[in-house]
DNA sequence: TTGAAAGCGCTAACAG
DNA sequence: CTGTTAGCGCTTTCAA
């Protein structure tokens, strides 16, 4: 193994000046710099990041806390995810460290901080109330979520904007014609699960007050995870007629895909019998037929700013927003069309124009 | 922060005793270590990793070399395989640095040990001629691949058992009727881009071989990249008629899914015209219709064998096998089917009878 | 059963 | 412009 004293040695310079020499902290003649390169590039030196980070007290990395559902099928998009903030790690010259954790593990992550293994932390598939945020925070370290739990006092987040999300796809729904819409997510007692159906249930709720639509609960379907069973259990109103819905929201695309291939299964059709609408970034899924209409956003920039968000905390410059809301985007593909009994009128008048 | 002397002095003991309560490399007095224990859980004490790898030279990390080929459709499974490795490692108290790269980057994998990040490395998408394979031999430190490249001499890897993927492919094929199948993969110059494809490739050629079928190398179809247009080109002499095929074998899932789009555009019907059949694990990824006929492997099992192997290696046993193949399965489903002419004929049989 | 002390490889005062 | 030196927090000889 090369060390700094041996590089010192072969280049005839003392350690301090090899160490300058490489980080540019001050000032090296040219002469002496360029045989100290030499040596470096000759011996392929690389300095020890645990003694680097043993005095210095930085790591130049990156925590990115993963929590594994096994069931839920979101974990499709960690990819996403994973890479984006990989990729924008680099540009700044940090590395990622993946937690990768099957339970909730506040403990795992305290012990992560205390080992002072990283340097700053991204929060993954934020709950609406996640011990794992509290566990952060009580650390007082730097972090930045990727998604929002639904207190998010003296929080940094990124996350896309899903209330917005809802909103247009209640906008686009009602202007087809829909009044009466159902709303999909993971949870239980009246809770979403995750932080971005929170967020997504609020706009739904808005929307439907500002163009004044009643909104029974019962329109509110939660389903425990996002499996075909706990669908089928959950859309059970739906399919034995005690809710009437001529579309749905889901908040995941996968949820979409799903619950499309249920409907199916049950003999409706989709978008004759209902219109379906998934919010979310389909991006590496495949496209099934009939093709979903979504509003999306982008995963990558989501990761984009949360990385600088946190590179920027690391560095010691406060954010100059606690929270960045990815722009999302209505895409209108093939599963969502007029309600039924509306198209039958409307093919009534252009008959008898 | 909490050092191990605070411990120490709390405890009222030396840092040594501390040390060797903590590992268990040594025998303390039962009622000595309850005390330090009990400190330690007070203060929340978690040994600092830099300090601790500096002298104990080993970082209790695994390095996860991922390339990032943003147009490949392949990272849509990448989710699968981190999450594997991230979640088996775990098990062995192992941490996980995902080193992800936008280009070959060897010279990232030699920053990577030679600054000694991590005990080992695990390498994916591994390529038939891959550089970072090179890299890291030249390195002598312990890695796994997951996925072979063309040349294995010396290299302990896990993989998929690609080349009885196409053999079992085939087999079923000609079991089916078929004669004229084709193979479709990544590549350039006849050689396949990945390590996967060139051993499925082998496969292909030997039930060939097997069942006295004679194979033109027409029938091998090579395209740039996993993207809708490279395969459009690709595929063109089966569309204009100048390529006879009734079957493809395709290297992933997410090909066969591309591939059954523009088969569909072109006015072929799946599995009536032409029969598609997969190699790979569709695990994650939305099922189209007509559903694909695949012959899978688990990505979990590749997983964990690989780190098993790794973490073997850290530990200093000397791996049982250089190689291990996770075994495959055939699942029929609905993208296979006889060759529309001897269905025919089958059909005209029955209604003779 | 325990502690003192050395030193892992590096950065950064401090002193020339 | 450069070198000497003192640690960073820990594990591990070596000695008691």
């Amino acid at each position: 193994m090369v060390t700094i004293d041996e590089v010192a040695r072969r280049a005839g310079v003392g350690r301090t000046t090899v160490s300058h020499a490489l980080s540019g902290n001050r000032h090296v003649a040219p002469s002496t710099r360029d045989r100290i390169l030499a040596v470096v590039n000759e011996l392929g030196y690389q300095p020890n990041a645990a003694a680097r980070s043993l005095v210095s007290r930085r790591t130049m990395t990156v925590g990115l806390i993963i929590p594994l559902d096994l069931d839920i099928l979101a974990e499709n998009r960690y990819t996403d995810f994973i890479v984006g903030v990989g990729d924008r790690l680099n540009d700044h010259g940090y590395r990622l460290l993946c937690l990768i954790d099957r339970n909730p593990a506040p403990l795992d992550v305290q012990r992560l901080l205390r080992s002072n293994s990283v340097d700053g932390t991204l929060l993954l598939q934020v709950r609406t109330i996640d011990t794992r945020v509290e566990a952060l925070v009580a650390e007082g370290r730097p972090f930045v979520t990727m998604g929002r739990p639904r207190d998010t006092t003296g929080i940094v987040r990124a996350d896309g904007d899903f209330s917005t999300s809802a909103v247009t796809a209640v906008d686009y729904l009602t202007h087809l014609g829909h009044s009466q819409i159902g709303f999909v997510a993971t949870g239980q007692d009246r809770m979403p699960m995750f932080g971005f159906q929170w967020y997504a249930l609020q706009g739904f709720r808005r929307a439907h007050r500002l163009h004044h639509l009643p909104l029974h609960h019962s329109r509110i379907i939660y389903h425990e995870r996002e499996t075909e069973p706990s669908l089928e259990a959950a859309l059970a109103p739906i399919f034995d007629g005690t809710l009437a819905v001529t579309a749905l929201v889901t908040t995941t695309f996968v949820g979409a895909v799903l619950i499309m291939q249920l409907l199916n299964a049950h003999g409706w059709r989709v978008p004759e019998d209902i219109s379906v609408i998934a919010l979310g970034d389909p991006r590496n899924t495949m496209l099934p037929l009939p093709s979903i209409t979504v509003v999306r956003f982008s995963v990558a920039d989501l990761a984009r700013e949360a990385v600088d968000l946190l590179v920027g905390m690391l560095e010691g410059r406060q954010p100059s927003r606690l929270e960045h809301l990815v722009p999302i985007e209505l895409v209108i593909r093939g599963s969502t069309a007029p309600p039924a009994q509306l198209r039958l009128i409307t093919t009534a008048r252009v008959q008898t124009v």
